[in-house]
DNA sequence: CTGAAAGCGCTAACAC
DNA sequence: GTGTTAGCGCTTTCAG
């Protein structure tokens, strides 16, 4: 039933030649060392018979697939599909295709996912989980597989990683609530175990100091998850302590926008009476009133830069031409989530 | 430096035997065939060595890869990324990974896709692309490569399809808008070069029909993409025609949310004086004003589907129990985008 | 029950 | 320049 594939061989036997000469003539680089009228005659077979090469084939004697994995937590969030797209627009022109896998975060399912993709022979191994170490993909990458991460690095590993640089997106943000005139932010902090939300309450304490503000451990409310929910959680939480606060700086979109919603519950106005920001710039912000003011992560490129990266890697490259940490901008861009800080709050006796 | 994988080779020297007996050993059901004692002790041996099968080798031999192909139009667009979990759920489980690629809805680049999942040995395609005929998927499923398509069909060809029940979501969301009082109701359709876009005002057409309302083909505007500007554009069309309704069916979210937008620019409050409704129930949809009414669709399941149907493919299951047409249930969701129509627009003479 | 041998389709030394 | 040969690691006859 299922109709077999021209081969190497066909063409050998339709134009004459062995084998090698056609897998010769067939190799844009090997091509040079045939005479011009026997390889485009065997060209010009294989194009008739509509010859494909089986990488498979080809692949297991050259141990390269012409295939990458890619592994992210979960592509269901949307921060993730524009980094897939922004490695593919670099790979696929190349002729890599990508083998996608989700983690969902899990230690022992990413382990697993690992050999899923070393057993289908990837030529290299691009990581956007979130887990704040794991040995499987850092055993990998010292056997030799080529490896590049996303997001966060492997402590005490030769991984090149590549990094947003949130520092100075929650710093700018900061700054930019404090020249609103605000002095009591509060953080709404993502969960600690994933490096994500560690990372941004780092950076969010450095920049309170950065900016001489005062960092106030009970202005932190930490989600147990990214979502709406926990950030109307956390914002319930920072309202019932009673400290006051006229601005919440949240860890992620979602969480952000959770606290605008519960805000409004309470019946209190966001920017009127208090300032939210968020950080990725998901797509869909500019639909939801107030739009908020967030911190634009370039996901695409991030993709981009870890796509070639992965490159050089997998080409040899030799060690000083390939980057170990790349550090990419952010930017902050203002909506209507932040406000000046009104005037009977502003004038309080510090 | 690539440390070199474990072979079947080395284990049959750790344990003496020939690696024909440890290929038996270490397949589940040839496993049979062997002394108990020689066979565990292979097993021990390969766990010991961390023995990884080679997929690539072992596909050469089988052509079987364990890895199907998966062709979306753009993974970026948020209805995918749920349908490619409901894949991986039933095939991830199984031993299968999946090789994403986005067509970005362009033939020829399609076309080259399918090359390059097929010069990889992919066991299967899903298809979840939107263009309305295309020859390669074509070819392939004819040549014998399992293949399921998903959101539409192929015309004149033996290739199994999931759709989803557009039509009847239509019709509920037409009767649901009817029972509010409203008979004035535009369409604003999707790109007709679609399937989605064709077929979904066709369903509108039809449930007019069904429902005895009237079809007015001054009230449909066409949009050009899917996205909000175009609702929007769609949305000054139909103002600007003169021609009065008091409620529009959208062929998508996007398209109805820059619906709502535009109709706010123009001073007209949704859903009071104009109820408007949406097709996908995209996720966020909760935090957007008014909340839209809207369509939704078990993408989840329809990726579980196709993977199913596929899966029965692969394994060769005789004609008779592969199901060639799927048809998924939709559901409306009553959100607060759409409202009873107004006293003084009802009473209006006929 | 296990070993021997062939071969999947391709590439890469090595000859000539 | 082109043919010969030898595998890559695995599965699968075919013998014994």
């Amino acid at each position: 039933m299922r109709q077999k594939r021209i081969t190497l061989k066909d063409i050998a036997r339709e134009t004459g030649v062995h084998v090698s000469t056609v897998s010769r003539a067939l190799d844009p680089v090997e091509r040079k060392s045939i005479t011009e009228e026997v390889a485009s005659r065997i060209q010009a077979a294989a194009d008739a018979l509509g010859y494909r090469p089986n990488r498979i084939a080809a692949g297991l004697r050259t141990n390269r697939t012409m295939t990458v994995g890619v592994m992210i937590p979960d592509i269901t969030n949307v921060i993730f599909p524009p980094i897939l797209r922004g490695i593919e627009s670099v790979l696929e022109p190349l002729g890599y295709a990508s083998i996608i896998v989700n983690t969902d975060s899990e230690r022992d399912r990413e382990t697993r996912l690992v050999d899923v993709l070393r057993d289908r022979g990837v030529d290299g191994i691009i990581h956007a989980a979130v887990l704040r170490s794991d040995p499987s993909i850092a055993r990998a990458a010292a056997e030799g597989l080529p490896v590049v991460t996303l997001n966060r690095k492997v402590e005490n590993s030769q991984i090149p990683y590549i990094i947003n640089d949130e520092d100075a997106g929650i710093c700018e943000m900061l700054r930019h609530l404090r020249d609103l005139g605000h002095r009591d932010i509060a953080h709404v902090a993502g969960p600690q175990d994933l490096s994500t939300g560690q990372l941004r309450l780092a950076a969010f304490r450095n920049a309170a100091a950065t900016l001489s503000l005062d960092f106030d451990p009970a202005l932190v409310a930490t989600a147990r998850r990214f979502d709406e929910k926990e950030g109307a959680r956390c914002i319930r939480e920072l309202l019932a302590s009673g400290r006051r606060f006229t601005a919440a700086l949240c860890a992620n979109d979602r969480l952000a926008l959770g606290a605008i919603d519960e805000l409004r519950e309470h019946g209190i106005d966001c920017p009127r009476e208090i300032s939210v920001t968020g950080f990725n710039d998901m797509p869909f912000l500019e639909l939801i009133r107030p739009r908020l003011t967030t911190v634009r992560i370039l996901q695409h490129s991030a993709g981009q830069t870890a796509a070639t990266v992965l490159l050089k890697l997998m080409n040899g490259d030799k060690a000083e031409d390939i980057p170990m940490e790349t550090i990419l901008p952010v930017e902050i861009v203002v909506r209507e989530s932040t406000a000046r800080v009104r005037q009977d709050d502003e004038d309080r006796p510090a």
